[in-house]
DNA sequence: GATAAAGTTTACGTAAACGTAAAGTATTTT
DNA sequence: AAAATACTTTACGTTTACGTAAACTTTATC
């Protein structure tokens, strides 16, 4: 089994560094699920473990209704009705397409923060010998002020 | 030299597939410095070439702001002022360090979607075997309906 | 010269993702 | 038992990134 563990409302937000009320926004936009003790959150390893996809799909830009969607559709899927396995073996080769656009992106950026960089260097190396010539030459002929 | 041309806004938002609407905001929140002949917008091909980035920036989770910074930020790192030069490798490094986080971000996504699509296919080999034994179940002992 | 096509400004509307009180309940600590 | 702590609901406010409509010029076309 799972870690089997709850957790409380602020055990969740302080550990993936949260505010409750976002906890409680994602509950409330069906993608969390916790049980009640009256009328106090209980929430599952299975909710931590969506709470941590939320978070990262959240990075990679992901809406939460897009990430709702994904949640639902796994849900119906463990059914294990043929429609929808097929339809989830789609869904996912759609978001590779897109996680293949994310790297495609994500290399240029990097290339051209390369150029970037380069291009500080140099600018800044110009500087530094800027001021070697300007030190020797106020070596040779000093310059007093008083 | 570049390409030297000069663009309409309609031009620019047909090439990246955007609404007008679009690019008159990036002008109003000054991210992109269009000139005017009357009181019509000529956009320059530094203006496209900051559309495109813009627009990558966006599919990488940027915020407009965050883009907008860059930018003022690199032109004034242009001016070759050491102390702009130093500041604009510290923001290079840590865009790096962003970039470093979403690549891990994408790589578990893969990893779980493969682990997502292997079961999907086991599911699917489950249900074919179920539909040939009772095909040939039928075979042995038919079953009429009318 | 009327009309269509492409551009403009002004301004109100909207969806997403929370922030921020306000006011109340439940439990634990002193 | 009083006070502090942690939780709750309700509800209005805010920012971002535009959508959408209205009313108006400018230029091209019939």
């Amino acid at each position: 089994m799972d870690i089997k563990k709850t957790y409380s409302i602020s055990e969740l937000a302080k550990e993936f560094d949260v505010t409750t009320r976002s906890v409680r926004f994602y509950e409330d936009q069906g993608l969390l699920h916790p049980t009640r003790r009256g009328q106090t959150r209980i929430f599952s390893s299975k909710d931590r473990v969506r709470l941590k996809l939320i978070l990262r799909g959240k990075r990679m830009g992901f809406s939460l209704s897009e990430t709702k969607e994904l949640f639902d559709l796994w849900d119906e899927t463990l059914s294990g009705n043929e429609k929808q396995l097929l339809l989830m073996l789609n869904t996912l080769a759609n978001k590779r397409a897109q996680l293949e656009q994310q790297k495609n992106d994500i290399a240029q950026a990097e290339m051209e923060m390369d150029t970037a960089e380069a291009r500080c260097r140099e600018a800044l190396a110009e500087l530094q010998k800027k001021k070697l010539q300007q030190a020797k030459a106020e070596k040779e002929e000093p310059v007093e002020q008083k």
